[in-house]
DNA sequence: TTTTTACACTACAATATGTAATGGAAGGTG
DNA sequence: CACCTTCCATTACATATTGTAGTGTAAAAA
């Protein structure tokens, strides 16, 4: 039956925005970063259209959401207004940044390797970019 | 006061061993992974140079990261030896390679950039393999 | 045999996250 | 105006993770 075997198991393989949230934090904030500013009630529905859930349980998370500073709350009446303190993708930008730094500054080689390894995977420009970088470097250290 | 100001703020700032490990497991796992196997005890006089800790303390925690197929224990008679299933530098390798392989599958470019602007920090022969990488990937693509 | 050592079992506290009940305030409707 | 609905604040509880440690037991040492 499988039961809690997996219960004890090194859990390394959180992905994207649940690195960085729990899953209805992740759910809510991507919510809010595909769109405009939002009411408890709007990301409410939207949620719901998965499964349903708890309009106070929406509010929570959400409200914690601002004391973390990831998420602003505006008064409009007795409304409030949700929207992220930072773009998706100044935040990916943030969040990659810190770990590929503390990745390289940590384990140096080991993590260009993997890069190498995945850079099969991406695109073209990338790769111009790499050599660009890559030259220009060369051109800095002599 | 700036009494909990802090508590709330989202943290991301979590570094190397501790990415993936809480503190006391993330002592424990280095210093198994800087020797040979040990008891619990010998962990417990390591851990103790810097502050006093509860043999039973040290006892849980290295019996929780067995749990998670973090270390082995070895029976020697009355005494449990410790020592990691993994090495650190396999360890790093898996861990470095998945947040690698997600972070380029999830933000692709972003992380590249971050990657080009980390490099300057990066010693030479790892300019050098990504040269190569790059010759390899062109020949590949044409 | 008594004492010490090492371990198992168990429990508790703090934190993070998801969940939700209760109650109050604001605004619309009859 | 009285009533009802909507939205929010407050509060709480549940679960998982991590750090902590007490108690009891079995085996080794003295």
């Amino acid at each position: 039956m499988n039961l809690t075997i997996n219960k004890f198991h090194f859990d390394s393989d959180k992905v994207g925005l649940n690195r960085f949230f729990g899953p209805l934090e992740a759910k809510i904030m991507d919510i809010l970063w595909s769109g405009s500013e939002k009411s408890i009630k709007e990301v409410q529905h939207i949620l719901e259209k998965e499964k349903a859930i708890n309009f106070n349980t929406v509010m929570t998370v959400m409200n914690r959401l601002v004391d973390k500073n990831l998420l602003v709350k505006r008064s409009e009446g007795r409304k409030s207004l949700y929207s992220p303190v930072k773009t998706k993708e100044e935040f990916m930008q943030e969040q990659s940044k810190k770990l590929t730094e503390n990745l390289l500054d940590e384990f140096g080689g080991l993590v260009v390797n993997h890069m190498l390894d995945s850079l099969d995977k991406v695109d073209q420009s990338l790769l111009e970019r790499l050599e660009q970088k890559l030259t220009q470097l060369k051109k800095e250290k002599s």
